[in-house]
DNA sequence: CATTGTGAAGTGATTCACAGCA
DNA sequence: TGCTGTGAATCACTTCACAATG
């Protein structure tokens, strides 16, 4: 999709300023310990900005225009890049490839990641076509699906396996990161068994609650609970309207 | 599937306590005003825990239990159900059935909720066909693609619409959710036209900030951006060994 | 002199720890 | 006695506001 090259671009620094060597080694040293969690999950937007940027040929921006194509405020911004170090110029704003490269680096998107999917239903078809896999170094291993008439399949480029294949293919290729797209029954026994083969991180789909040892880092996408949350505030506005009109029917799930 | 029934077992109250009268009204005041988002979020996952429980036959759960199937500590899930009202009994814990009610009525979930999918690519494709949407009444009212060559073809029960019958569709059925499965660059024009149609909530699957008008909630499921946070996670480990190895790969990235 | 980087203040969420109750 | 419900303490995140500075 004519991505803006990412690492040849910064890596060769760019026109504007880059910061002097003497700071690079606090740079280091603050994003080593402590990033909060909060300013981790904005890194991949604030990367996105810049790359739409970069392709716009924008060179500068300032911490209010990031902000801006991000979806947060400027200051939120700014103090989320204070903590990865001190990329910016003051009165001009960020070099936008080098600071880019600096965040895809933070995040640690100048390697390539392999992932494996397991449960090749429709969301896992989905997900193994997911052209935004490839495009920010995630490479998909794997397909595995437990099903043994849907082993050997195509999709895209892969073929899938058989789960009794897992631990063959992780060791073959070291694999990172986990994804189970598997109905909510069998989402731990497939967690367990990543867990086993050696998978530090799950993306969870399936709706189920997974223990993991501690050392395992597990996020989870759930479609049934964004929906519940939005059904939640969108109730709420409808009883503040039926209020305002005196709407009896507000009352009719309190009667109860 | 096989689902226990929902509203029916809950809504004849139960063996074990319900509130008594003179409570109910507080409840829903305090209920009205404020309760947390970080609450709100959890209360389906707890919806969950609860069914599952249902399913197992379970009548009466403690804080410890609930929490447990839940995967948070108990502190926090009483704190969260203190929000809601006070739906348990001292020394004893919580009515499963009638806390799963209760808990559905505040979400909203003994409502339907009609939803369109826009984009029905192979997400939009996946989305249509999950099961999930319509077990908690999310009923999906109608599939819209902007392709001419894919209107008319048919996912599951429902016919793709073009892009022009969504004013029709939404006056017709009162939509109040909007999914947006489309590529990045519809997403916005997309929303807009929701928006337009007045729909209030939106979810957001294309990996694209939206902006909307504040009356508006907009919720977004990114897995790039999910993919990205564990691999930051996952570099850090790598890199916490290797520096106890003293391996020197470490320095590689900050190098530049 | 426009804009960053950041202490300090403010807000919200989590956890503690125990009084209150069935 | 056992477990809930909740103030108070703590922790995490956001926002403010301005001194520092290229």
């Amino acid at each position: 999709m004519a991505e803006a090259p990412l690492l040849q671009a910064a890596r060769q620094g760019s026109t504007v300023t880059a910061p002097r060597g003497n700071r690079s080694r606090s740079h280091v040293e603050r994003a080593e310990r402590g990033v909060p969690e909060a300013t981790v999950a904005r890194l991949p937007i604030y990367l996105r900005a810049l790359t739409s940027l970069a392709e716009g040929d924008v060179l500068t921006a300032s911490s209010e225009d990031l902000a801006g194509a991000a979806g947060v405020n400027s200051a939120k911004l700014r103090k989320d890049l204070s903590y990865l170090g001190t990329y910016g110029t003051r009165g001009v704003g960020y070099d936008v490839n080098y600071l880019r490269y600096q965040i895809a680096r933070q995040i640690g998107l100048t390697q390539d990641w392999s992932v494996v999917i397991v449960g090749i239903g429709n969301l896992g078809h989905a997900l193994a076509n997911y052209s935004g896999f490839a495009s920010r170094g995630f490479q998909v291993a794997a397909l595995i699906d437990s099903d043994p008439a849907r082993v050997g399949e195509r999709v895209g480029d892969l073929v899938i396996s058989s789960m009794d294949d897992l631990d063959e293919i992780l060791s073959r290729s070291s694999v990172a990161i986990g994804v189970i797209a598997t109905p909510a029954g069998a989402a731990q026994d497939v967690c367990d068994r990543l867990v086993a083969a050696g998978v530090g991180s799950i993306l969870n789909f399936a709706p189920a609650v997974l223990t993991v040892p501690d050392h395992v880092d597990v996020r989870k996408v759930d479609l049934s609970i964004e929906l519940q949350i939005l059904a939640y505030h969108e109730q709420r506005k409808a009883h503040g309207l039926a209020l305002l009109r005196g709407d009896p029917v507000v009352r009719a799930g309190a009667a109860l």
